[in-house]
DNA sequence: GTTACTACTATCCTTTAGTATACTACTATC
DNA sequence: GATAGTAGTATACTAAAGGATAGTAGTAAC
């Protein structure tokens, strides 16, 4: 594997790990939030069906963005929150947005614009 | 449109335009020889398939990534490379590529580093 | 004991992404 | 005139992502 090869593996890596259409979501759910239950998070997060919420929370806590904390008290009650190693994805994401912000105006417009 | 909703549309135009198998091979083709006509790129991105390269040349065209050149003489020569504004990508990729490989070593360890 | 909440899982379906491979229209070579 | 290269397109398929909706097992309130 040589070096643009691992570059490549590692960008795969990241954008799957930040990719599909929901993960972004709910990640930013429990930013503005904090700790949040299941069918909290299912409203907070308009459109998602309960299927697709509890895959994408079981790889976001895979990938260490997300804790999955059970109250044993009853009824079983369980949180979700964000772990502080989400907080490394911030420098990437501020950098996709303001490249992504800056791409659409010069889509918009046709890409008239120089360079 | 709030801030925040704005945030994950300009997100997810970026994810799209790079995101996807074959999208940043074919820039890294690019990258790494200059121009490239069509057979060659579909020699040097290995297991592309014509339809596709065709598809996703379209789409880095779109996006401005890509300047598709023809060479009007006979035979008819067709030429892909990358222009200048495809060089706007390189933080958010360097980005996205030191997390990711961060990251695919965090998950190796089975995240028992701390944060 | 019915209703409603908790946190999900199961099943089925549609849509999108990607693969495989044949084919076209043209030019050039042997 | 058969073969091979140019730059793709067309058709048909599989695989992965996502959507819709019903159901489960438990608790609690009315």
């Amino acid at each position: 594997m040589n070096e643009c090869e691992r570059g490549i593996a590692a960008l795969e890596d990241a954008l799957y790990a930040i990719g599909g259409k929901w993960k972004l979501r709910i990640v930013s759910a429990l930013k503005d939030s904090g700790a949040r239950r299941f069918n909290e998070l299912q409203r907070t997060v308009k459109g998602i069906s309960p299927r697709v919420l509890s895959n994408e929370l079981k790889e976001l806590e895979m990938n260490g963005f997300v804790k999955r904390i059970v109250h044993a008290q009853s009824p079983v009650l369980v949180e979700y929150e964000l772990t502080p190693y989400s907080d490394t994805l911030k420098d990437v994401l501020v950098a996709l947005i303001q490249w992504g912000a800056n791409h659409r105006v010069r889509v918009r417009e046709g890409a008239h614009s120089a360079v």
